[in-house]
RNA sequence: GGGCGCGUAGAUCAGUUGGUUAGAGUACUUCCUUGACAUGGAAGGGGUCACAGGUUCAAGUCCUGUCGCGCCCACCA
């Protein structure tokens, strides 16, 4: 039944009931139908963790765009909400929830503190769920995944165990990121670099006295023309070395020059004295060494850099490890154990100036790697870790972008995934944290000890890592906890204390969240057949950075596991920013909550303002105005409605007849253009240019003009099924993107069903709605419109006055004005309105051009300025000659005929037409006022 | 060091495969509370499309270079 509206739209008590509507209905619930087509998307997972911030608002609206419109489209939707467990960041809330305690995790043990974190999870887990719900968001709401579910988890330990038996996972000591905050390690992605202005300290290691150094080191080559720095080489009693870290010298067992470096070359094999530690270090000689940075001699710490890692074992150095897993010296570091990193850093450079072996201290602008959870400075730290090998696994993936199959919109990202992908590191999965899945690894302590590690051969490309002893003694990989050690039989196992990247679950969502692996049982279950039905899904829409750690991932986990890509699209959006560029964070203070947003303007507004201003992938900046244009909309749309529905009754449930006035056919016409594009835009991902162009349809097209011209046959039946017709249509168009204003309204518009939209009613474009003629003759009607408001404006007419006017025009189009008069008498407020082919000018009076040979001229009874009318004439009249001038001299280019398409011309050849009879109109009105 | 993106109205941005007079919302000016909406309506001002070359009949759009800004990646200690 229709219903009246109230007079003020209340988004909050709508939102209010369709959300929990939507929560409930089982209208999102999507499931395998044979025959019909399915659309699916995942969500990216947000972190359990998380509260719902800009970047989540704009990453699920565009979701909810695409899972609304396809299901209006008649796909099998399907939007598969869930969470992740955010390993490190939710361990850290739960410490620091102890913390205020006085507790550590430690001091409750693992499996209190587990318990702890899924009380936690229970407690706060599904805050942004919840915040998605209010957000429109149609996902399929009893699907929600976790990934620790029991279900997910299994194929979480699965996947381990797969690419342990295909050797893909191996352990080794390696360098890895180490935050000593968190006291893990972290894969590369997670410690992004930062650039920081730090200082280079240069540092003389003096040469071991009693060697005795070679009389002239220069003698033979070169000598005539020695550099000064080459010449204090001569008189050199020590290397100097540049370091940015000082404190890691403590952990130094050579200094390294190029081979061919002639500063150096008569040094190496030689001993160096490492101060502070005075122990003795040889001059090694390797061609990693770039001469030409700092002094062209680089102290090597192998177990504190990745390159000096890679010279320690190509040079067989010893690795001291100097640091504590807390980021505090070790016994390793003399005098200087139980210092800070940062602490000692300072204590060492004192010392060293007092020794006067701090040669100079320079700026040094470099990047240095930042934990992404705490954004402490990570520390490059030799440790035993679990990787993954990846070359194997992205071999596929690269093909997959490449031939097609899966599809980077915008085409930009194509090359930042591939150039990523082509240059993949192995991946570092193993975790020293205790809320995630811990490894399904057990050792026998026993073979262990008998086991001889192999050493690693030294691997440059991926950071000297690669497979050791993939299957080691004493180490058992396993789906299930063994019982007793298969190779000895003792029973004392130990399960591996680290859990697994959070990354390594979630790179499963979109097949594990159906229920991956299905075992035998489960053989033929409504599990596995919507896995084969829904996957692989359709789209994947997420942010820039979240390439890397997921999107690649997926692809990879997709190949290997699935044997087929996990997404056929990939939609990537830009990045929230304030007004001044910068990101919005938490920590700057500068975030524009989504919540509030919702508060005080609505998510419809929220949604619409947040699309409008993405243009496909560029980056936004926000500010909170941006939010009353949606508000605003939503004003518009539901007053537009309430005076519809305050005119039409059920009567207007109907599709209009198909008597059509001009003004019916015309806002068809333009409703299924509107249709068509904004249909073609979502196709496209370009949600903006989609909403625009719904927005400019229904606020100028419909409201502006369609509205005004229809008022006064509001009372006839055709008029109200049109309008009711033309809004439910745009409604829908909308819905989308304004789901809570659209549902509110077209539930009450004359025959509207139960709640909820029925699947099936996206609006479809009709040729027989195309109607050109209409579209020419409005334009006319505004044109005309227009030349009489701008005359009422410039002679300050009030809107009530009537006027009396003309229009004149060639016979084929003064009919066309015949049957459009009234329209314009109406907008126009044009009492007496003459309509005729008679072509002459109208003396006293105003005139004005309204295409080609129509001229509307203003009968001014004596209460015009002359002379200001004939000023504005001379005016126009020089425009128009100019206009004609650039017109003709187009044409009359040979080349431009010649080679400009058809249409092109055709159309310019018109224009010029209407151009000429302009001006000799012109001339002629002119001519009328002298 | 490599890669990518961006310089268009006061500020923020759109601008399809080159093609009539370069657009939007916002801000600004003037007028209007007429029975949907002042969160509104009507009209208006405001642009050397960063700069310089080139391709083309035609360039905001394509190419090259310069300047300015931003982002991502990278083991120069």
């Amino acid at each position: 039944m229709a219903q009246q509206l109230p007079p003020k739209y209340n988004p909050q008590e709508t939102e209010e009931r369709w959300f929990s509507f939507w929560a409930q209905s089982p209208l999102f619930h999507a499931q395998a139908v044979p025959g019909k087509k399915p659309f699916t998307i995942v969500i990216p997972p947000p972190n359990v963790t998380g509260v719902l911030h800009m970047g989540h608002a704009l990453n699920n609206t565009i979701q909810d765009i695409l899972i609304r419109a396809r299901r209006l489209q008649g796909f099998e939707a399907l939007w598969m909400p869930g969470t992740d467990h955010a390993g490190i960041a939710t361990q850290n809330v739960v410490e620091r929830q102890l913390a205020g305690q006085g507790l550590t995790r430690k001091d409750l043990g693992r499996d209190e503190f587990l318990k702890r974190v899924w009380g936690w999870k229970e407690k706060h887990g599904s805050t942004i769920i919840h915040q998605l719900k209010r957000l429109g968001c149609a996902c399929d709401w009893p699907r929600e995944r976790f990934t620790m579910d029991e279900g997910y988890s299994r194929a979480v330990v699965e996947v381990f165990v797969r690419l342990y038996e295909k050797g893909l996972v191996y352990r080794g000591d390696y360098i890895i990121n180490w935050c000593p905050r968190c006291q893990t390690a972290l894969a590369d992605e997670e410690a992004p670099h930062r650039d920081l202005v730090g200082k280079l300290y240069y540092i003389k290691y003096p040469i071991k006295k009693s060697q005795g150094l070679p009389a002239n080191p220069l003698r033979g080559r070169g000598a005539g023309k020695v550099s000064r720095s080459q010449g204090r080489a001569k008189a050199m009693d020590g290397i100097i070395v540049a370091t940015t870290r000082p404190e890691t010298m403590l952990g130094d067992t050579a200094v390294a020059v190029h081979p061919r470096d002639p500063r150096y070359k008569h040094l190496i094999g030689q001993r160096l004295i490492l101060p502070l530690m005075e122990r003795e270090i040889p001059v090694i000689a390797d061609p990693m060494v770039d001469k030409k940075f700092g002094t062209g001699a680089v102290k090597v710490t192998p177990a504190h850099d990745p390159n000096d890692y890679i010279m320690g074992k190509s040079h067989d150095l010893p690795f001291i490890n100097i640091l504590r897993p807390d980021g505090v010296l070790n016994t390793e570091a003399g005098e200087y154990a139980g210092m800070d990193r940062f602490e000692a850093r300072e204590a060492i450079l004192e010392d060293l100036k007092e020794r006067k072996l701090l040669v100079k201290t320079e700026d040094h602008p470099h990047a240095v790697g930042h934990c992404y959870r705490c954004h402490t400075v990570v520390e490059p730290y030799l440790s035993k870790q679990w990787f993954v090998r990846m070359g194997p696994l992205s071999r596929p993936a690269i093909k997959a972008v490449k031939s097609g199959a899966v599809r980077f919109h915008p085409k930009r990202w194509t090359k930042v995934y591939l150039n990523w992908m082509e240059n993949i590191k192995d991946w570092c999965i193993s975790r020293q944290i205790w809320w995630g899945h811990r490894l399904p690894v057990y050792y026998c302590d026993k073979c262990l000890a008998s086991s001889v590690p192999q050493a690693p051969a030294p691997n440059k490309k991926s950071r000297g890592r690669g497979p050791e002893a993939c299957f080691e003694r004493g180490v058992i990989v396993s789906r299930t906890p063994p019982q007793k050690c298969p190779a000895c039989g003792s029973t004392g196992l130990r399960q591996d204390d680290d859990v697994l990247d959070t990354w390594f679950s979630s790179w499963l969502w979109p097949f594990a969240t159906f229920g991956w692996p299905f075992d035998a049982e489960a053989a033929g279950s409504v599990r596995e057949k919507e896995l084969a039905y829904f996957y692989p899904t359709s789209v994947l829409v997420t942010a820039p950075e979240i390439i890397f750690f997921w999107v690649a991932r997926m692809i990879m986990a997709g190949c290997e596991f699935m044997g087929q890509i996990p997404f056929r699209d990939v939609c990537i959006h830009g990045t929230v920013r304030d007004e001044e560029g910068r990101k919005m964070s938490k920590s700057l203070g500068n975030s524009i909550d989504p919540l509030e947003v919702i508060k005080e303007y609505g998510a419809d507004a929220l949604r619409f303002s947040l699309i409008t201003t993405a243009a496909s992938g560029s980056d936004i900046y926000l500010s909170r105005e941006r939010f009353e244009q949606g508000r605003n909309l939503c004003n518009k749309i539901w007053n537009a409605a309430r005076f519809i529905l305050m005119n039409a009754g059920e009567e207007a449930a109907a599709a209009p007849g198909e008597a059509r006035s001009i003004q019916d056919r015309w806002i068809l016409s333009r409703l299924n253009e509107t249709i068509r594009r904004v249909t073609r835009c979502v196709d496209a991902f370009k949600f903006n240019e989609a909403v625009n162009l719904a927005y400019d349809f229904f606020w100028h097209d419909f409201c502006d003009r369609y509205l005004e011209i229809a008022k006064p046959t509001i009372a006839t039946t055709q008029t109200r099924q049109m309008l009711v017709f033309v809004l439910r249509k745009t409604l829908l168009l909308f819905h989308p993107f304004m789901p809570f204003i659209t549902e509110e309204v077209l539930g009450k518009l004359p025959g509207a069903q139960a709640a909820g939209l029925p699947a099936e009613s996206w609006p479809a474009a009709q040729k027989s709605w195309d109607d050109k003629p209409s579209l020419k003759a409005m334009e006319l009607v505004f044109r005309t419109v227009y030349a009489i408001r701008n005359f009422r404006r410039d002679l300050n007419l009030s809107g009530q006055s009537l006027v009396r006017a003309r229009l004149t025009a060639s016979a084929a189009k003064a009919k066309v004005l015949e049957s459009v008069a009234p329209l314009i008498k109406d907008l126009g407020g044009i009492a007496d309105l003459e309509v005729t082919c008679d072509q002459a000018a109208v003396p006293q009076s105003l005139s004005a051009l309204i295409a080609g040979d129509a001229h509307l001229y203003l009968l001014l009874e004596g209460l015009v300025d002359i002379e200001k009318e004939k000023a504005r004439l001379d005016k126009q009249l020089e425009e128009t000659q100019g206009q004609l001038k650039n017109k003709e001299r187009m044409l009359g280019n040979k080349e431009f005929v010649k080679k400009a398409p058809e249409e092109v011309v055709a159309r310019e050849r018109a224009r010029l037409a209407e151009l000429k009879e302009a001006v000799i109109r012109l001339k002629e009105v002119r001519r009328a006022f002298n």
